[in-house]
DNA sequence: CGTAGATAGTTTATCATACAAACCAAGTTC
DNA sequence: GAACTTGGTTTGTATGATAAACTATCTACG
């Protein structure tokens, strides 16, 4: 549905404009603000005045002088509210928080148990309850108070309905674990997909208009930003890049597909082509550090374990070249368990995108992301949900 | 860089929205389109009046009465201006007319003469020219003549500089078409890829928000359409699916890569499938009806051709579940030259797709494209970019 | 020093825009 | 034909951004 502006409309999204002009550019003063967005001096330090009354905002002292008056800088008020950022994986749960600045305060891993049964939503919702209230109470008193809670799971989610299609490992089904949350917490919550929250958290580190995020786990998923917005596609599911083919005749997949991109490159594959190898003493999977374990060898020199990484790379390489021409990225960020073991992996990686990627998609930056990568942009989704907008799609209007 | 929101702006926004709801209703009232737009109704007729002076929008008489006052019907003033669309393939070049409705008023199809040498470019120039020329020609009288011309090219092409990266098969490199046509012809000049055209026309046509424009002809290309908006990645290249990987070991490509989904889903591997089925009479290619002949043997039951076709739609079916596990499109429309051999294609794509695709993926629409899709979209850019602006994704804001 | 000029930020008056409410117009329903 | 409904215009008002004048405070420079 369409929707025309009113007076208030334009002033809270030009509020927001100066909000989002601080957060990106602190510390900074009136007159910048007011310059930089081409709005009058007097607006802008009446929406600084607005936005330090409701705490969003704090002076932080006078600044250099530029040839005159010293200017007032500006800075968020950090400490004036909080959000807390979860990311469920299948062996384990990482909970933190983090203040409005996106400054981490804590962080926490610990072990998940769900048996992947009829009580699997049951235990599930108990342990999110649990780890997010015991991380509320590390936050300090606050003008605000916790803003919210953003949850990544591994799997397909609406994030809209905040309802979980489906999340494979743990076989949960259609469930609307927001409405849950929200009986219990009664604070808001805001759920995603893992790899679109690692998307989500890299577009905001690195201020980028298009990238993708490759989560290379147990499985892999891919998030997509376009335009400068998370792309879900029609029914919020997209970036199900593990599930293309990339052998037309290959193994069958879970899926019911064949020749899927995640039989081959993921923590699964590292498994089948240490089987495949002869390799004796493989760890236990999936448990919480197979993969740890698997690294250790191949750091200490076990050809099977190089060979089993090696493989992995270049089974990478394939279907990350598929994404980067399909979807000519320019930046591609390589995260999820499978990255702590970047350095056996990536050189092939890299390797055969040179030759598979077509034209200006060869320039492609293809970086490895930080492990806490996903559950801060799980916490970024509170943030940018509810403080920030986006106002330069207006930029380039043309007349009528 | 971010932009605030003035008076002047606001009420050009609005106007906008007015057009818009226009645009997509008419005939509509005034009444109707203040309570569409939750916009006071003094505004909305004020806007509409205004539009109605610059000849964008008409009056067209009084409607149905609803239990009162009969409204004042309003419609675009369709022919006040008009629009060309050009869809520039290998052996052929097509030129439309439009109006400002988007109705088609003439179609002409010129063989096009390139030879892939350094004269490339002038002859492209010249015969583009002439074509344009010709198509202005036919244009009645109207208030704002010629309001631009969009054309559609079968390479990557960034739209925003109007540079052509490259025309594979017609070898041409690095060239600002933009610059040249713009000074043969001082009118307004759009350029795209022929595939984000389709897509284009299809978003429109449909009124979708997410969809993907497959045009397979001698090579494929994917036009992509995500939060209603054309998709283009960091460079403008952003489709080429036809060099992601379906065969990791497959065959090798001009690309430099191997297994690419358009060496087994084109024209190109519909003549290699007749080649290796050891069909014997087989028409020349690349032709301008090379596909159109083989159509008719397959109609008349040559079951080499149908064999053939059959190939090539499980293949095209392959790729396709990649771009729709990867995309979560909701809607699909195949166009280019093969959509022309649908239905020895079809049945077979939508074999592969069911059970290739995941999850909610199953329920993709798949659709034929009109063989006038891509010029249509062509002369859409230059009304979408002129007249419309998306105000929508203003309408989601939450409060700071 | 002290003054001119520059920069930061506030105050005041003005203007543009959307809105609400009253109003007029012209139909339907009973 | 009276009461009601809907479409559209007119009029007065509230709001918000702006321009310009003004205060405050600094640097530069003679």
């Amino acid at each position: 549905m369409a929707t025309s502006i009113d007076g208030s409309m334009m002033r809270r999204l030009n509020k927001t404009a100066v909000f989002r002009t601080i957060y990106e550019g602190s510390p900074i003063s009136r007159a910048e603000i007011a310059s930089s967005l081409g709005m009058n001096k007097a607006t802008a330090s009446s929406l600084v005045d607005e936005l330090i009354a409701e705490h969003f905002v704090m002076e932080l002292g006078y600044g250099e002088s530029r040839g005159g008056r010293k200017p007032m800088m500006l800075d968020l008020n950090k400490t004036s509210g909080y959000s807390i950022g979860i990311d469920v994986q299948i062996t384990h749960i990482t909970a933190a928080l983090y203040d409005l600045s996106g400054t981490i305060l804590h962080l926490h891993r610990d072990a998940l148990y769900v048996r992947p049964d009829a009580s699997a939503k049951e235990m599930l919702v108990q342990q999110l309850e649990s780890v997010i209230r015991r991380t509320m109470a590390l936050a300090p008193p606050s003008a605000h108070g916790i803003i919210g809670v953003g949850i990544a799971f591994p799997g397909m989610v609406n994030s809209s309905t905040g309802q979980i299609h489906y999340l494979p490992n743990l076989e949960v089904h259609d469930w609307s674990v927001h409405r849950d949350l929200v009986a219990r917490l009664q604070i808001p919550i805001f759920v995603d997909n893992d790899a679109n929250c690692g998307a989500l958290a890299e577009r905001q580190q690195r201020g980028l208009k298009q990238l993708a995020f490759i989560n290379a786990g147990i499985g892999i998923g891919v998030g997509i930003i376009a335009n400068g917005e998370l792309y879900r596609g029609q029914d919020g599911i997209s970036g199900e890049f593990g599930h293309t083919t990339i052998a037309a005749m290959g193994l069958r997949c879970s899926c019911g597909s064949y020749g899927c991109w995640e039989q081959y490159a993921s923590e699964r594959a590292l498994l089948r082509y240490l089987e495949e190898g002869g390799t004796c003493h493989i760890p236990p999977f999936p448990s919480a550090n197979f993969l740890e374990e698997c690294v250790l060898r191949a750091d200490a020199g076990d050809p099977h374990y190089i060979r089993a990484f090696q493989t992995v790379g270049q089974h990478i390489g394939y279907g990350l070249s598929n994404v980067i021409n399909g979807l000519n990225p320019g930046y591609v960020i390589v995260g999820g368990n499978l990255a702590s073991a970047a350095r056996h992996i990536m050189n092939e990686v890299e390797n055969v995108v040179s030759y598979r990627a077509v034209s200006v998609n060869r320039n492609v930056q293809i970086v490895i992301a930080d492990p806490s990568t996903v559950v801060s942009g799980a916490a970024s989704l509170v943030i940018s949900s509810m403080l920030l907008v986006d106002v330069d799609s207006l930029a380039d209007i043309r007349s009528v």
